[in-house]
DNA sequence: GAACAATTCAAATAACTGTTTGAAATATGA
DNA sequence: TCATATTTCAAACAGTTATTTGAATTGTTC
C-alpha cells in the first residue's frame, strides 16, 4: 500500500466524522467512501455492509475517547467526594468540547439518543451502565444510610444530567455564543462548578433525610 | 367534508407524530400522509413543501405544550426560589413525559438538537431563549452581588440540564426500566429532588463568594 | 518473472425520495 | 341544476440510496 493508513482504517475514521455529523441513516455510504478517498463499494468489500462499519466505528470512537479522557484520571492521593465528582465532569466535559477525534463518542452517542439504531442495546450494556456505575458507587458511599436506592439515582442523574447538557444542547451554544470551542480554562471553570454545585445538591438532599 | 377534523389539521398532526419520532430528514411525506389517510400529494398541495409543513408542525406542537404545561403554572400565594425552580422543573418534567400530543414538542426539539434544520434560528429565538429568561430572572433575583453573569449562566445551566437529561437520555430509560412511562406521583418526586437538589447548589455556589 | 490472492474501480440494479402533473371527484354558490 | 372553485388522486419524474457485479489493477509469494 502507498499510505500509511490503511482503506480500512481511513473508512473507519471517516465513518467516525460523517455517522457523528449525520447519524446512522442519514449518513451515506457515498460520502463516507469520499473522505476516505476510497471507492464506493469499499465498505461492502471491507465490513460486508454499512451496519457492520457502524459496529467498527462506534469501538474505534470509545477506545478513543476513553483512553484519551479516562474518568478517574485527574485523582489527587487522598480524593474526597469532591474530587470524584470534578474528575467525572471534567472527563465528560472534555470529551463533550474535544474537536478531535476523541470528541465523536459524545456526538455518536447523541444521534444514537435521538434515532436508536441495533446497536445501542450493545452499546449501553458494554459501555454507558459501566461507565455511570463509577458515579453510582462514589455517591452511594458518600451519602449516610437511609436515603432510599431510588434518591440516589436521582442524584446521580442530576449530576449526569448537568454534564450531558452540553452535549445535547451543543447547536444552541453554537447560536448563542459565536465560536463551538471551549479554552482549556474554561473547561475546568465549568467541571469546578458542577462539582460544587452538585455537592451542595447532595448535601440538601442528605439534610432532607437527617432532620 | 365527512370528517370533524379537515386534511390539513390531520397533517400537522401526523407530521408533529412523524417528525418527533424521525426527525425533518427521515421522516417521509408518503408516511405522513398514510398517517393522515390522505394523498401523496396533500402536503404539498396544503403547505407548498415538506419544510412549509415542518414550521406548521412546530407552531402547532409547541402551542399545545406551552398551554397543557406552562412553567409558571404552580405557583403558590408567595412564591420563594425553591417554587420557582419546583415550577418550572413541574413543567418541563411534565412535557418530556406526557405520552400525548403535548409530549411531541420535546420530542421534536431532541431532534433537532441532533440534525438542526433552518427552523432551529427561529426556534431558539422565538421559544428556547424567551423560556430560558423565566429561570435566569429568578435565578438571578435570589443570589446576591458580586456573583459574576458567568457563574450564574452555570447555575442555569446546572437547573435545565438536571431537567433536559430526561429529554435525550429517554431511550436508555427505556431499555433500564421496562416501561417509557412515569406516574404523576413519580414526576412530582422528580420535580421536588431537581428543585431540592438545585437549592443546595445555589447555597453552594452563593457560599464561594461570600466566605 | 510467473501465478495467485487481495483490492480497487466504474457501471448497473432495484428501491426509495420529494415533487409535479393533469384528470377525476367533491364542495360551493347562484 | 348548473357553473365554478376546491380538493383528491394515481401516475410519472428526476434524483438519491445501499448493494452487487465483473473486470481491471495492485500486492504477495514462490
Amino acid at each position: 500500500m502507498n499510505n500509511n493508513q490503511t482503506t480500512k482504517e481511513k473508512l473507519i475514521k471517516a465513518g467516525c466524522a460523517i455517522f457523528a455529523e449525520k447519524g446512522y441513516r442519514d449518513a451515506t455510504i457515498s460520502e463516507i467512501c469520499e473522505l476516505a478517498e476510497a471507492n464506493i463499494a469499499a465498505i461492502n468489500y471491507h465490513f460486508g455492509d454499512k451496519e457492520s462499519l457502524y459496529d467498527e466505528v462506534w469501538r474505534h470512537a470509545f477506545s478513543i475517547t476513553s483512553s484519551t479522557y479516562p474518568i478517574d484520571r485527574s485523582l489527587p492521593e487522598a480524593p474526597e467526594l469532591k474530587d470524584y465528582i470534578y474528575s467525572y465532569a471534567f472527563a465528560i466535559i472534555h470529551r463533550i468540547f474535544c474537536e478531535e477525534e476523541a470528541g465523536l463518542f459524545p456526538k455518536l452517542l447523541h444521534q444514537e439518543m435521538s434515532r436508536p439504531t441495533l446497536a445501542l442495546d450493545r452499546i449501553a450494556q458494554e459501555v454507558l451502565f459501566p461507565q455511570s456505575q463509577f458515579l453510582g458507587k462514589v455517591v452511594r458511599a458518600s451519602l449516610e444510610q437511609k436515603i432510599p436506592e431510588e434518591r440516589i439515582r436521582l442524584c446521580m442523574h442530576s449530576i449526569i444530567g448537568q454534564c450531558a447538557f452540553f452535549n445535547f444542547s451543543r447547536p444552541l451554544r453554537e447560536r448563542v455564543i459565536g465560536k463551538k470551542t471551549m479554552s482549556e480554562e474554561e473547561k475546568e471553570q465549568l467541571a469546578r462548578h458542577i462539582a460544587s454545585f452538585s455537592m451542595g445538591g447532595l448535601g440538601a438532599t442528605q439534610q432532607e433525610y437527617t432532620s
